[in-house]
DNA sequence: GAAAATAGATGAATCGATTCAGGTCCGTTT
DNA sequence: AAACGGACCTGAATCGATTCATCTATTTTC
C-alpha cells in the first residue's frame, strides 16, 4: 500500500520499459501501438496506481473534459431536473458537470462565468436571469461554446434549448376555461423574467380565443418561491368574497404549491371546488402534494439532455450556426382543476 | 472587439513592460510588488482581456481551487441545501464545488471519485452509500482530503458531519407519544443506509423510555422517495381498519409527503386527526404540504457549510487529527401531529 | 535481393503559471 | 567611502501529458 503521491506518466514508462510517448499513446490511441505494449503498460498504471494528471493534459491539449452549468435557482427542483439530465448525457461522454447556482443574483452569475472561464471550460450551460449577451460573447471570444437554457434566444446569436411557454400558458387557460372557469388569475413574477411574460401572454391568447367572457387577472410576485406563493394566496384571501377568482394560473409549480398551502390551510378553501390551480414545470412534488396539482410539464432531463448534446457538438465545430431547439408542453391534469 | 484567443501571462508582461514573474506576483502577492508595477500589470490585463490560465497553474502550484461534492440522492431537497451551504461557503473562498449525483448507484460513486481524483480537487466532501472506507483511503494516499456528509464516521478515520440521528428518532417519536398516539409505525429503508438504522433506534428508545405501552412497528420500503411513501401509504391502507397504526414516522421527509398524499388523497383519512405523520430533515416542501408536515430539522446549510470549512482545512494541513462533528436536530411541530 | 512501404517506438519541444536563486538600485550605517 | 540591507525585478527551470518529426525494425513488392 505504500503508494508515494505523485506517479507520473515517466513513472509508468519506467516501469513498463516504453517511452512516455508510448504510455500516451496507449492511453489516447490504443490501437495504433502494438498489444504486447498496451500490455505492459496496463499493467504498470495498475501496479503503481496511476491517475491521469487533469491539469497537465488539459494545459498541453487545450481540451477540457468538464461543462459548466450556471443555474438560476437551485432550490427549484425542475433545474435541478435540468442539471440531473445533462449529467446523465455528460457521464455517456466521460465529462464533468460543473455546478454554479446563482440565486438569481447577477453578481454571482458573473462569478461563475469568471470561474469557468478559468477553467477553461469546454462549454457553458446557462439558465440566465438577466442579459448578458455580452459576457457571453466574451466566452465565445474565448471559444467557450455557450447554450442557453429554458430561454429562447430571441436575436439567434446563441443555441437554446427552451419549452414553448406561450404554448404552455395558452394550455394551462383553455384547459381552465373547459373545466368552467371564467375569473382567473395569473399568478407570477417578476415580469423581466421572459418565461412568466410568456406564460402570461400564452393566458391572454387562451382567453381571447375562448369565444366566452373570461376574467383574466394579474397578481404579481416578486418571486417564485413556495414563500412568495403563500404571500400571494394571502392577499387573495383578503379580499372580499365575491371578489375572488375561480381559478388561479401559477407561473410554476413552487408558486402554486404555496397559493395551495395558503387558501387550503389558511384560508379552509376547497381546492378544486371552490377554486382551481394550475402550476408549471410539473415537478415530482407537484404529484404529491396533498391536493394533486395539474401542471404543464417541460420535459426537464430531455432539455438537460439536449442543451449538453449541443454545446459539445458546438465545442467540436466552432463554425456550427446557432440553434433553436423548442419542446412542447404537455398538459398534466390532476385533481386540483378536476371539473366540478 | 478583435480579441484573440490565446493571451498568456507572456503577452501581459510585454505589454506592462515587466517581467512575467512580476505578473505573476502582482496576481499573487500584490504586496511585495511596487505600486507603479500593481498600476501597469492590471492595465495591461484589463486591455487585454487576460484570463488566468488555470490548468497551468494547477499543474505548477499543485494546488486546486475546486473541491468535489458527491451526493446520494441529487433529487432530495436536503442534499440540494446541505450543496448549498457548501456552495456559500467555498464561494467566499474563491473555490468552486463540483458536483456529482450517484443516485444510489455505487458505479456512479467510483465513476465521480476517479474524475474529482484526476482533477486533484482540493478535497472531497461525500455522503456516501455504502462502505467506501478503502477507496476513500486511496485519495488520502494521493493527498485529496476527505470529509463524510450526513454520515457519522465510525472508526474514526476520516472526519464527519453529520446530526445525532438516534437524538433525532427519539425526539419524533417523544413527540408523537406526547400527543397522545400509541400505536406508532416506523416507515423507511432500506436498513444499510445508516441514517435508517438510527432513526428506527431513537425511536425504540423513546419507546421504551417513556413508561406507556407504545405499539411500535416497522413499515420497510425500499428506497426513500415520494412513491415509495406512496406505496407504503397503500399498504397500511390495505389492512383491515383497527390495525392502523395512530401515528407514522418517516425516516425522511419525502417519504412522509408520499404517506401524506396516499392517505389523504387515496384513503380519505384526516391528518392529524385519524392519523398523525412526522418526517425527518425539514425540507422546505415539509412547510407547504397541504397538511404542513412535523418534522425533525437537520440544519443543512450549516452543514453544508462546516463540511466545506472541515475538508479546506484539512487540506491545507495534512497531518490534522480527524474529527467527528454532530448537529443536534430540532423537532419542528406543525399540522400533522397536532394533539387531537 | 534491393528498394520501398509499413508498423511501432522514441524523446525533445511544448502548453502557461509559478517559483526562486540571483541581480540591480538606492538609501543607511559605521 | 566601503559595507550592508531592503525593496523590487528578472528569467530560467519546473510541473506532467501530448504531439510529432525521426528513427528502427519488419514486411511487402517486383
Amino acid at each position: 500500500m505504500g503508494a508515494r503521491l505523485p506517479v507520473s506518466i515517466r513513472d509508468v514508462a519506467l516501469r513498463a520499459g516504453v517511452s512516455v510517448g508510448t504510455v500516451s499513446n496507449v492511453l489516447n490511441r490504443p490501437d495504433e501501438v502494438s498489444a504486447d505494449s498496451v500490455v505492459r503498460v496496463s499493467r504498470a498504471i495498475e501496479e503503481l496506481g496511476y491517475v491521469r494528471n487533469d491539469a497537465a493534459r488539459k494545459l498541453r491539449a487545450g481540451v477540457s473534459t468538464t461543462v459548466g452549468f450556471v443555474v438560476l435557482d437551485g432550490q427549484n427542483p425542475f433545474y435541478n431536473d435540468v442539471v440531473r439530465g445533462a449529467e446523465d448525457e455528460a457521464s455517456r461522454h466521460g465529462i464533468a458537470v460543473l455546478y454554479g447556482n446563482t440565486d438569481e443574483d447577477p453578481a454571482r452569475e458573473r462569478l461563475y462565468l469568471d470561474l469557468f472561464e478559468e477553467q477553461q471550460v469546454r462549454g457553458v450551460l446557462i439558465a440566465p436571469y438577466g442579459d448578458i449577451t455580452a459576457r457571453l460573447q466574451k466566452l465565445r471570444a474565448r471559444g467557450i461554446a455557450t447554450v442557453l437554457v429554458d430561454r429562447f434566444s430571441g436575436d439567434g446569436r446563441f443555441s437554446s434549448v427552451s419549452v414553448d411557454s406561450v404554448v404552455g400558458g395558452r394550455m394551462a387557460v383553455e384547459h381552465l376555461i373547459e373545466a368552467g372557469r371564467r375569473r382567473i388569475a395569473f399568478v407570477g413574477g417578476p415580469f423581466d423574467i421572459r418565461q412568466v411574460n410568456d406564460r402570461l401572454a400564452g393566458a391572454r391568447v387562451a382567453a381571447e380565443d375562448s369565444g366566452a367572457h373570461i376574467d383574466l387577472e394579474v397578481v404579481a410576485t416578486s418571486a417564485m418561491t413556495v414563500e412568495d406563493g403563500v404571500a400571494a394566496g394571502a392577499r387573495i384571501l383578503a379580499r372580499p368574497r365575491r371578489e375572488w377568482p375561480d381559478a388561479l394560473f401559477a407561473a410554476n409549480d413552487l408558486l402554486a404549491l404555496g397559493l395551495l398551502q395558503s387558501l387550503v390551510v389558511e384560508g379552509r378553501m376547497l381546492v378544486p371546488d371552490d377554486i382551481a390551480i394550475i402550476g408549471f414545470d410539473d415537478i415530482s412534488f407537484a404529484a404529491a402534494a396533498a391536493v394533486p396539482l395539474s401542471s404543464i410539464r417541460q420535459p426537464s432531463r430531455m432539455i438537460g439532455r439536449t442543451a449538453l448534446r449541443i454545446v459539445l457538438e458546438e465545442a467540436a465545430d466552432p463554425d456550427s450556426i446557432p440553434r433553436q431547439t423548442v419542446f412542447q408542453p404537455e398538459l398534466v391534469v390532476r385533481a386540483s382543476t378536476r371539473p366540478r
